[in-house]
RNA sequence: GGGCGCGUAGCUCAGGCGGUUCAGAGCGCUUCCCUUACAAGGAAGAGGCCGGGGGUUCAAGUCCCUCCGCGCCCACCA
């Protein structure tokens, strides 16, 4: 505890006035040169924490939830960092993908255009970065390669803000460990991982009907879904039945490029009866829907087998209205019978209910739109009728909407449409980053499996689950949820620019068309690779592109292909094996709960595959910040607190207080009252710590007994050397109860409780200066010896050397500036307090000693606030009624009572009811 | 439609396994005080049928059921 007398030398003094300005500086500084963050390598895995801290998406700024969690996060590593362990705590910047993109274009002014050839001389636009300038020109296109040197540029001066940041709050990271999703290293621990899941079946490609964002004309996955209620419009269309068909059972369907029965079809029985109402007499079917654009993509009508009202017309036919296509009318337990007219028509493809029922009842595909989302020039070859085709023409080159539009005029013209179209308000899947609603269009994609069509690996991944801790532990029903209602594979290829290749070639035969099946791999040692721009092994570039030569995937995989192995990117997988063996599988990935089913999940099903394994033992979800108005706080609404405004104004110290008054996985709500508490709470600290530490400063003979002991003690706190010490039952109870706070701080904090440890520390701290330095103060001033004066001083000063180390992880700068008055190393570097050392300094001292004295001077208080006197006043007579045990307990701390509440002649009563009259000092007259 | 979470002083929230820190904290509000660490402080005070209703128990914010309100997750949404 005390420093040896040459180390006193580079002691600083206790200044005279200590503020909070300029600590942040100062010791972000201190720290980066000493470099206490730093992992230490050589440590056994037992003795290692690893964090798979999140990478943040590197598209524009940091906002206050960012600081929120990440400072949870940060508080768990300086805890685990003091209790002995080597915490293992990179950074990455996630700087790939579709958001950078987008910063990319809007930033820059620019669009890529990957048929433009690199522009070596290209510079960045004169106006970039003036949103105003940039919006009122043309965007101009640029090639691939000058697209994502613009993409490195931006990204790299975005992540020496989010550092320089990340600082300020002082985040305990490693700053030598640092990545970017889209650095090499990421890219070829990236395409390693995908090449040894294709290795292994994991990956696949297939041309299938997928998610499509017709905005940024890119496929996209499941996971990355928003359902929206949008307003719609059904309309009640006309199919009419084909002649001669259904009439009879067992009615045989045809089509002109279809030549499947349905299962349930040959069981049509005869419709006559049953088919009232929707049927119109038996020669019409009437459907609702909302896409009335997609009636010549029809492929079926389908309804609930069970459904008496359209069981007679399975297996017979209907027409579609204008275009009269003749359809097969199914039958299929995921019709619903209540919704609409309880018959739909099946489109390819309108929803996924459609790629159900087109998959399921093995039906051809008739595509209208497009990866642009415009309808296609040529209708559909099953479109025969000259209406039909020309009322296509009408439709070509539409967009969705305006299609929609159109045709309604149409069969409004055509009478096919029963009444006026309905408005309602439907669900409608979008991109989550998009504004247009997605269309499903059928395309080559590479998947990954993740137990979407595999019970086993969907169950396998669910035990995953069991085998975290989760905190708080019902998040892990939205993990389980998620993945029970998993639809297919996870679809990773983009059709984007930014981001990871996929590492493979295609051969081109003859013709020049690609040979999916058997792809180029390259070889080992070559990773990372961009087969736009690299040619596979034993090839070259005069070959690409040519009949007999090979093409690159012009694909990327999607962010969170690469994000999903941060684990595997931190700790050296395949590249650092000791590294790996120390620090995998991680111990904690703390991140916030929107993006369960996205990152936590996708980071289980890599590791899963290539470990075998959990990637992490405890996953720490986060809640969000709301506004005052309880909304999500999120750059779209408008409502983003800027954090450097907050640290100016109030100091990290108190921005990370307001965050750690935040429970695990609870949205808080900003309140800038919280940032005030938290920043009065460590100028206290300052000011309690000069107060303690001052008493070092008098020369008096207690002084210098308190160094002796310290001195003798060494670290200082050694059981069975400080009782000695500690001798008055006032300071010897406060010890008891410390012991406690230890004990319960340590507990939250290995529970990830950060929350709880800092509101009693703050709790106990708050009556430690209110209570026990108000009784202990004329005792230590030495009014009371020199014995009860070392008593008091002694205590005071473990207690206090206790206290800044319990808020260190919370504060870390105010209680390094507080430390170091009186050490020479870091209060981060210290060992975490232990109760057992407390407790035997306590002896037998309970809570009770403590506890009399601070209820008996809250009444003598109160009586001079009632009174209107100030606190200074003299209490002539005080006189405490108690019950007998505690009457005795008042009396051996009678001195240090009437010294704090300036009482003369204190009188005990016994009795059932405490209480306290106070006989006040008459007023003097000034 | 299924699931999860939450409803405790005006506000923001604590209240691990039901019983003397269970009715709490901070803010806000009221009053007082320049007290030898702290006036960008400090001391004290008022304020709540712990969402409603049942039940289990000697005892329920604390367990069970139910209802009401709010939030979120999931869902094939014609």
């Amino acid at each position: 505890m005390s420093p040896s007398a040459d180390e006193s030398q580079r002691l600083a003094s206790v200044p005279d006035r200590p503020v909070l300005e300029g600590l942040e500086a100062k010791w972000d500084a201190a720290w980066e040169a000493s470099g206490i963050y730093r992992f230490d390598e050589g440590r056994p895995r037992g003795e290692v924490f690893s964090i798979d801290t999140p990478p943040p998406t590197v598209s524009g700024s940091l906002h206050v939830g960012h600081v929120f969690s990440y400072t949870h996060t940060d508080i768990i590593a300086r805890h685990r960092r003091m209790a002995g362990q080597a915490v293992f705590y990179p950074m990455g910047w996630d700087d790939n993908g579709l958001p950078t993109e987008r910063r990319v274009q809007n930033y820059y002014g620019v669009r890529c255009d990957p048929s433009l050839p690199y522009d070596p001389a290209f510079a960045p636009p004169p106006d970039a970065g003036r949103p105003s300038a940039v919006a009122k020109r043309r965007t101009i296109a640029v090639s691939r390669p000058n697209f994502i040197e613009l993409c490195e540029e931006l990204t790299a001066s975005d992540e020496q803000a989010f550092e320089g940041l990340f600082r300020r709050i002082g985040l305990s990271v490693d700053w030598t460990r640092t990545y970017a999703t889209i650095d090499a290293h990421c890219r070829r621990v990236s395409q390693l991982a995908f090449l040894e899941n294709l290795e292994r079946g994991e990956a696949y490609q297939i041309e299938a009907p997928s998610l499509w964002d017709v905005t940024f004309q890119t496929a996209v996955a499941q996971a990355e879904l928003d359902d929206r209620e949008v307003p719609g419009t059904y309309h009640k269309l006309r199919f009419r039945r084909t002649e001669g068909s259904g009439g009879a059972a067992g009615a045989t369907v045809t089509t002109a490029d279809h030549d499947n029965t349905d299962g349930s079809g040959g069981a049509a029985a005869v419709a006559t009866a049953a088919d009232r109402g929707n049927t119109d007499g038996g020669s019409d079917v009437w459907i609702d829907t909302t896409r009335p654009e997609l009636v010549p993509s029809c492929v079926a009508l389908v309804a609930h087998p069970d459904d008496s009202r359209y069981k007679p017309l399975f297996g017979s036919t209907v027409r579609t209205p204008v275009f009269d296509v003749e359809v097969p009318v199914l039958a299929h337990p995921l019709a619903d019978p209540d919704k609409g007219t309880g018959i739909a028509m099946i489109c390819t493809f309108g929803d996924t209910a459609d790629v159900t029922w087109w998959r399921e009842l093995d039906l051809p595909v008739r595509t209208v739109i497009g990866r642009d989302g415009r309808f296609a020039a040529e209708p559909p070859a099953a479109i025969k009728s000259p209406t039909g085709q020309a009322t296509y023409a009408r439709l070509a080159g539409k967009t969705a909407a305006a299609a929609r539009t159109e045709i309604a005029a149409v069969f409004a013209q055509s009478g096919d449409i029963d009444g006026e179209p309905r408005p309602i308000t439907h669900p409608v899947k979008f991109f989550e980053k998009g504004d247009r609603p997605l269309e499903i269009v059928s395309s080559r994609q590479w998947y990954i499996r993740n137990g979407g069509r595999d019970d086993d690996l969907r169950q396998a991944l669910i035990d995953r689950g069991t085998q975290m801790n989760w905190v708080p532990s019902y998040m892990r029903a939205r993990y389980e949820s998620w993945i029970a209602g998993l639809s297919g594979d996870w679809l990773i290829s983009r059709q984007r620019f930014f981001g990871v290749p996929i590492p493979l070639w295609y051969r081109l035969d003859t013709d020049g068309s690609p040979i999916w099946d058997d792809p180029i791999r390259p070889e080992a040692g070559t990773l990372p690779v961009d087969p736009s721009a690299d040619c596979p092994p034993g090839c070259d570039e005069s070959q690409r592109g040519r009949p007999g030569g090979f093409v690159g995937d012009p694909d990327v995989m999607d962010t969170w292909a690469t994000s999903s192995l941060t684990p595997q990117i931190a700790t050296g997988w395949r590249t650092d094996e000791d590294l790996y063996a120390s620090t995998f599988p991680m111990d904690m990935r703390p991140q916030a709960h929107d993006i369960i089913r996205t990152w936590l999940f996708s980071t289980v099903v890599r590791a899963h595959f290539d470990a075998g394994a959990v990637p992490w033992h405890n996953c720490a979800l986060s809640g969000w910040i709301l506004d005052p108005d309880r909304k999500k706080m999120s750059k779209s609404r408008g409502n983003v607190q800027v954090p450097t405004d907050l640290l100016d104004r109030y100091g990290a110290d108190a921005v990370r207080y307001w965050a750690a008054c935040g429970r695990p996985g609870t949205d808080t709500a900003f309140d800038e009252q919280q940032f005030r508490i938290g920043r009065r709470l460590a100028v206290k600290l300052l000011n309690a710590s000069k107060f303690v530490l001052r008493f070092d400063e008098l020369d008096d003979e207690a002084a210098s007994e308190v160094k002796r002991r310290e001195r003798a003690l060494g670290t200082g706190l050694d059981a069975g050397a400080v009782p000695a010490g500690a001798t008055e039952p006032l300071d010897r109870s406060m010890l008891h109860r410390l012991a406690g706070l230890v004990e319960e701080a340590s507990r939250a904090l290995n529970a990830f409780d950060y929350a709880r440890a800092l509101e009693r520390t703050e709790s106990f701290f708050w009556a430690f200066t209110d209570d026990h330095i108000e009784l202990a103060k004329a005792r230590a001033y030495g009014e009371h010896g020199t014995a009860a004066a070392v008593s008091a001083r002694l205590s005071l000063r473990i207690a206090l050397r206790v206290l800044q180390q319990l808020f260190a992880p919370f504060m870390p700068f105010v209680a390094e500036e507080v430390w170091s008055w009186w050490h020479t190393s870091s209060v981060h570097a210290s060992t975490w307090p232990e109760s057992s050392r407390l407790r035997a300094a306590a002896g037998d001292a309970g809570p009770l000693p403590g506890a009399v004295a601070a209820a008996v001077l809250g009444e003598v208080r109160r009586a001079k606030s009632e009174a209107k006197r100030p606190l200074r006043t003299e209490v002539e007579r005080a006189t405490v009624t108690d019950k007998a045990e505690r009457i005795a307990v008042l009396e051996r701390v009678a001195a240090d009572v009437c010294a704090a509440g300036r009482i003369t002649d204190l009188a005990t009563v016994e009795g059932d009811e405490f209480s306290v009259q106070a006989q006040l000092a008459p007023e003097t007259s000034p």
